[in-house]
DNA sequence: CGGTTGCTTGAATTTAATCAATCTACGTGG
DNA sequence: CCACGTAGATTGATTAAATTCAAGCAACCG
C-alpha cells in the first residue's frame, strides 16, 4: 500500500502558501523554501518555488540513510523528488534478480520522473549515501498557474523531463560504445562535469557507487570497470584509491571517450547542405 | 533562422479554434482534427485535441518523403511532432561523422521532445519511409487550460515525456546486454509489440530501417545484427527476407532476450525452453 | 547493362566475460 | 583487543564472443 505522503516518523508536512515549510515532530520548522536552498541556482525543482505564492503546494523533505529506499518499483507515484543532499541510484530488477541501474542522481537533480508515465514507478530509488530529498506533489504542481517570474511550473517540468530524456539518450550512446575503456572514460567525465556544475571539484571526487553498479549502468562487468580504471591509473591519467578518484588528464580521457561510430554512412545527408525544412 | 511554422510549399496553416484544420494550397481542407484521426485511440498527441476548443491552437501537418529531414540537430524547437503515418528515426552525429541512432518512431508516437530541454533539438529526425506528422506548437499547448474531458494538455505532455523516458531507459537496458543475440531479439520483440499496439500484425512486419541503423541503435555492428537474424532464422524462430520479418517463435525470442546479469545470475528458462544458442 | 547499395557470410583478430585467487577494509562478536 | 567473516576490489588465466577485414550476392536504378 502506498502512503499519501512519504512521511518519515518524525516528518510532518504542512501547507505553507507563502513559504515552503516542513514542520518536524521536534517542533522546529525545517526551511523548505527553494529561495533559501543552497541549490537555488542549480536545482531543477526551483520550478516548485515562486509558484507557491499563487497556490498551495506542499513540499516535504525526506531524509534517507544510506541504503534506504525512496520508492519502489510499482509503487504509486505521487511525487517527483529533487535531491537536496547526497546521491541516489535508480534501477529496476531483471527477472533473474540482477538489477539494471538506470541512473545516478546527484544534488539538484530530479528523481522519480518516470513514474509519471503510468502513475507507478518503473524503477526503484536507493540512497547511495545519507541523503535528503524534496518531495514535490506533481499533481498539484501541474495545476499551478504561471508565475510572474517565469512560465508555469508545468512547463518547467516538461523541460526537466526533456532534459532527462536527452541525458538518457547520451547515456545510451555511451553504453553503445563497443569497448570498455571509452565507456568508463565517458562515465568519469560525465560525473566530473556534473560535479563541476554543482560547484564541486571536477577533478577530484568520491565515487558513491560500487564498481558493480557502474558496470550495470554501463553494460559491463565489475571486472571490466576495475580494469579500465587500473589502466587509466597506470597511464597516469587518474589516480584511484578505493572510491576516491583524482582526474589528472581529462583531455586524455576525453580523447579516449570520443565516440567512434559504427560503420554507418550518412546516407540521407549527402555532402553540402543537408536537406531540411525547405525555407 | 527558424521558421515559426514548418510550412511545406503546399501547406498553409490556419487558426481553427473548434476543429483543427490544415488548409492546403490546393484549396482543400485537410482534416487535422484528432477526433477524426485514425490514430485517435493510440496517439499520444490527442492531448492537442479537445483542448483546442478552449484556446487557439495551430496544428499543422507535414508530409515527408523518405529520407527527408523533419528537423536537424541544433535547430530551434518550436514544435513537438506526432507521427501520423510512416516511420522516422532520430539520431545525432558523432565527431567522426557517423550517426548514433537514438530512436525509431512509429505512427502515434511523439518526436522532437528532446528539443524542449534547451529549446534546440539535440537530434535530427529523418523519415525512413514516406510519412506524415502533426506539428504541435508546444509553447501554445502549454498555455491551454484543462479540458472538460481531462487534464491540461501540459500534464499529458509531461506524461508523454515520462513515457518516452521509460522507453529510453528500457532501450538502454537492452543495449547494455552483453551479447548480441539477446539485444536483437529484444529489439524484434519491442518492434512487434509496438506494431501490435497500433493494430498491425505483431508477427509479420516490415523493417523500415537498415541493419546498420539497427546496429547503431543497439550498439552493434551491422554484421552482428545480420548474423543474429540469420541465427534466429536457422533455428526456425523467424523468417527473414530482406526487410520482411515473420516471427514464428516469439517465446523463444522472449526467452533469449530475457536479460541475464553477471555474477548474480541464476537461470532462468523453464525446462524445455530453448536455453540459449545451444541447439 | 554496369554501378551502387544493402545484406550475408567466412576467417582472423581483438576484446570482454568468465572463472578463480588474492587482498583490503570493515564491522561483529568472542 | 583481536580473530573472524564479509563485501568490495583487484588481478591473472582462460574462454567465449563480437569486431574487423574481406569476399560475394541480390536487388535496384539510372
Amino acid at each position: 500500500m502506498d502512503h499519501p505522503v512519504p512521511t518519515q516518523d518524525r516528518l510532518v508536512l504542512v501547507d505553507a502558501p507563502s513559504a515552503l515549510h516542513v514542520r518536524t515532530a521536534r517542533g522546529t520548522d525545517a526551511q523548505a523554501s527553494c529561495a533559501a536552498c543552497h541549490l537555488r541556482d542549480n536545482c531543477v525543482a526551483v520550478l516548485a518555488d515562486g509558484a507557491s505564492e499563487a497556490g498551495h503546494l506542499l513540499v516535504g523533505r525526506r531524509r534517507l540513510r544510506k541504503g534506504e529506499l525512496l520508492f519502489r518499483e510499482g509503487q504509486a507515484c505521487a511525487y517527483v523528488y529533487a535531491v537536496r543532499v547526497g546521491t541516489l541510484k535508480t534501477a529496476f530488477t531483471l527477472e533473474d534478480g540482477y538489477e539494471q541501474v538506470t541512473a545516478f542522481c546527484f544534488a539538484g537533480e530530479l528523481v522519480g520522473f518516470e513514474g509519471l508515465a503510468t502513475g507507478r514507478h518503473a524503477t526503484f530509488a536507493v540512497a547511495l549515501e545519507d541523503s535528503e530529498v524534496c518531495a514535490i506533489p506533481h499533481a498539484e504542481l501541474m495545476r499551478l498557474p504561471p508565475t510572474a517570474t517565469g512560465p508555469a511550473p508545468a512547463a518547467r517540468l516538461v523541460q526537466a523531463a526533456a532534459a532527462e530524456l536527452v541525458r538518457e539518450q547520451a547515456a545510451k550512446a555511451v553504453a553503445s560504445l563497443r569497448q570498455a575503456d571509452p565507456r568508463v572514460a565517458a562515465f568519469l567525465l560525465a560525473l566530473a562535469g556534473r560535479m563541476r556544475e554543482r560547484g564541486f571539484s571536477g577533478t577530484q571526487f568520491e565515487l558513491r557507487m560500487s564498481r558493480a553498479e557502474i558496470g550495470s549502468y554501463l553494460g559491463l562487468t565489475m571486472e571490466s570497470v576495475s580494469r579500465a580504471l587500473s589502466t587509466f591509473a597506470a597511464r597516469g591519467w587518474i589516480t584511484v584509491s578505493k572510491r576516491s578518484i583524482h582526474i589528472l588528464a581529462a583531455d586524455a580521457l576525453e580523447c579516449l571517450s570520443r565516440p567512434v561510430g559504427s560503420a554507418l554512412v550518412r546516407e540521407h545527408c549527402p555532402a553540402g547542405q543537408p536537406q531540411a525544412l525547405a525555407a
